[in-house]
DNA sequence: GTCTATACAGGGATAGAC
DNA sequence: GTCTATCCCTGTATAGAC
């Protein structure tokens, strides 16, 4: 370190933030790795390690492997917020769901490649018969449709819940299928049909 | 056995018809315990037992736990041909999606509790860095994108291999909320949504 | 063909030195 | 607070008796 600044970082305030620091490196590790690998195929040597600390010391920070699971949604509930606080700076609803349709292309390789880390996440841990953590996974993505329904609520749309529980099935759906086929080209093409899907909501019914 | 026919069935063809009746029976249990437990979760054990089958003896019928995986991927695509099989005896293309989709909410319990048998084996096939058997996952779902692909170009919609995607794309999605949630009444509404859309599509524009 | 006993590996968790 | 060594269980797969 050159600079004074990480010169004090690193050694004035070593134990407090040197041991959050660590916490925080080995949630962020976890997000990824489990969801890169799966809950069940994932070690705690592999978090370890992308997380450059020693095996042994993980069990200081987190007592099991389940208190890493739950580290890692937390994080995912962390980055959904981060992107819902971010669209709710738009004025208009419809402009909101459309931004969020393009925050998920927009990670379409991502999808294709490990599909959505929470839903991903939610069908590993639904298989397990102790139900400790399948409920925690389930409220992520209640989190989503909540937001979503508000939306939909506040563009005075009939059934707002069954509208967002629509919109974020196809965005499962999509992750599933491209993640399977291997295909990103998949959320694209999706993600348009969304969109039009959503702009269709607001043409009012032409019947007499 | 009290009646000959039993009695024959048991004794007289020992040796092949029994052997291939072992085969079924794991072959049965790989499929329901696999879907109930997942893959990583499932232990050789599990499945010798529900097919009342001694431990020891599967490596006789499968020399290793991913050929019991690949003989569940085989049942669940036989369950899809029969399915379509029976869907394809209906004259009009657009009732025998229609048909598919009841099949889905039929089984609206099943998807609650342990959602779709072949998305939530891709899913856990996809996590694995061996890639050996993820293609075989995808598989089973492109030839359900194949068959519904077939429908919507029989009824001479546009883009008939997209609208597949987004058909399969949404039982996939509805399967994995309906799961997540532990909630079937997804599954019955989300089909309902699903039946009004194919409806809407047959409607032609309106715009001159 | 059938089954038991067991070898062997991997990974979660802990003890205890520093 | 940090890290090493290791215990111990579980699960796949095999050897070999019957």
């Amino acid at each position: 370190m050159l600079s004074i600044v990480g010169w004090v970082t690193d050694s004035v305030k070593p134990r407090a933030a040197r041991a959050a620091d660590k916490r925080r490196r080995l949630t962020a590790a976890a997000a990824q790795v489990l969801h890169e690998q799966g809950v069940e195929r994932t070690t705690l040597a592999d978090i370890a390690r992308v997380a450059d600390v020693p095996v042994g010391n993980v069990y200081y920070y987190f007592k099991t492997k389940d208190e890493l699971v739950q580290a890692a949604l937390s994080e995912h509930t962390a980055h959904l917020d981060e992107l819902t606080g971010r669209l709710d700076q738009l004025s208009d609803p419809l402009e909101r769901l459309k931004g969020l349709i393009e925050a998920w292309v927009g990670r379409r390789d991502i999808a294709a490649r490990y599909g959505c880390p929470t839903g991903t996440l939610a069908v590993e841990l639904d298989k397990r018969a102790d139900g400790t953590l399948d409920a925690e996974a389930g409220a992520v993505i209640r989190r989503l449709l909540d937001w979503a329904g508000h939306q939909f609520r506040a563009l005075d749309l009939p059934d707002p819940d069954d509208l967002a529980v629509t919109l974020v099935s196809a965005y499962q759906g999509m992750s599933l299928l491209a993640n399977a086929l291997r295909d990103p080209d998949i959320m694209t093409r999706q993600g348009t049909r969304l969109i039009h899907w959503l702009d269709s909501l607001k043409a009012p019914d032409r019947t007499p």
